[in-house]
DNA sequence: TTTATTGTTGATTGACGAGTCAATAAACTT
DNA sequence: AAGTTTATTGACTCGTCAATCAACAATAAA
């Protein structure tokens, strides 16, 4: 039976397993043994693969990190204009793949992790890096010196968007979240310039979600 | 010893034992015992005064959640315009008795609670139906028909501010989150509205915390 | 003074779960 | 063929913790 370079394709289960179950429980009381189960196999495996389940919570989440940072990657290539530059962060921000229950519940239960596991903090520290970085390279042709409020600012509506999803019933609603966060944007943009997407006028509020 | 009518001291003993607690632990992952230590008691008493651990912990967020609400209250109470309601709301979210290391630390372990416990899903709600409903008597004479998006961006303002305070280091910078929701706010007000509060000038990225 | 009622705790129970280990099996190496 | 490495698991250890209980103390009510 046992094939092989199986590592890498039970690491990769283990980890999707992470995910799904943390979403599913909505905290971190997930026991090695339910992960290790719908991953299709022992928790001593499990053990064997990653040392601890702490280990198996980062890479949980250096996994969900790296898809979000895949998809701003891709919709900023993209992109041929400062103002589509932000609107593509925005978009992939509250795309169908990251704008997810389970993902939600295991972006909450990160920052929860956060506060006591360094290493958990280090990475939240470089999404934020990333983050405020890609919107100010965006933000600051459109606005200049406003333009490191108005990234701080966005980062923390993402963040609260994210986190009011997850008391909404329902499946979560990636357009509106994106139409919030363009109206935040547009109030800071000068008249004029909030109407240059390939996407079409974007009305202050209720704007089509560019996905 | 034991004089009477102990049970509303100890139990308000309890709930205070246990925000410091999760503040401290930065997780739900307390033990009654620590509580009940912290408090001054046995943990056997805190289960005799309070059912169970989870009824603790509703015990507590109901708790900040009437501390924020009575802080709310009282600050619109001085309120005389439109404006400044707003402003007074923004103010209380972010005043030093509700913008706590340990405090906010409570906060994001209720928002995990909500996930799975009705009941704290449902505390949460009114929460937000309150903070919504603040807002909106305060946006609707300066923005009408904008009232209702800014209310809800602001909220998720608001949060997302809460939720990022978590990372930092150093005290929570009460004035700074101020500043940020009001540049928001600004942004949305027409040109004019935005400095007749009685505390100034509010320039549009720092103005002066008005607490 | 007996009899509730309220306050209080040390000790115990019972369950659960992270991590370890020994053992087994299949593949690759020499 | 013998030895090594990788895969895999059931059973076990060891600790932790919520909740309960039995017992004791002090005040109030009868």
């Amino acid at each position: 039976m046992p094939k092989l370079g199986m590592e890498p394709i039970r690491k990769a289960a283990l980890v999707k397993a992470t995910i799904v179950e943390i979403g599913r429980a909505g905290s971190l009381d997930v026991t090695v043994s339910q992960i290790a189960k719908r991953a299709g196999m022992s928790s001593a495996l499990a053990h064997h693969y990653f040392g601890s389940k702490e280990d198996m919570f980062l890479a949980a989440m250096r996994h969900v990190l790296t898809l979000y940072g895949a998809e701003v990657r891709g919709a900023l290539a993209l992109a041929e204009s400062s103002d589509q530059r932000v609107r593509a962060i925005l978009a992939a921000s509250f795309s169908p793949a990251n704008f997810r229950r389970d993902a939600i519940g295991a972006w909450l239960n990160f920052w929860l992790m956060a506060q006591t596991v360094p290493e958990a903090k280090r990475l939240l520290a470089v999404y934020h890096r990333r983050l405020r970085s890609n919107l100010l390279v965006g933000l600051r042709p459109l606005i200049g010196d406003q333009a490191e409020a108005v990234a701080n600012g966005l980062g923390a509506l993402i963040d609260g968007l994210y986190l009011r999803e997850v008391l909404k019933s329902g499946p979560p609603d990636g357009r509106a979240a994106v139409a919030s966060a363009l109206a935040y944007l547009n109030a800071h943009l000068p008249q004029g310039t909030a109407t240059s997407s390939p996407f079409g006028n974007l009305p202050a509020i209720q704007g089509p979600a560019c996905i």
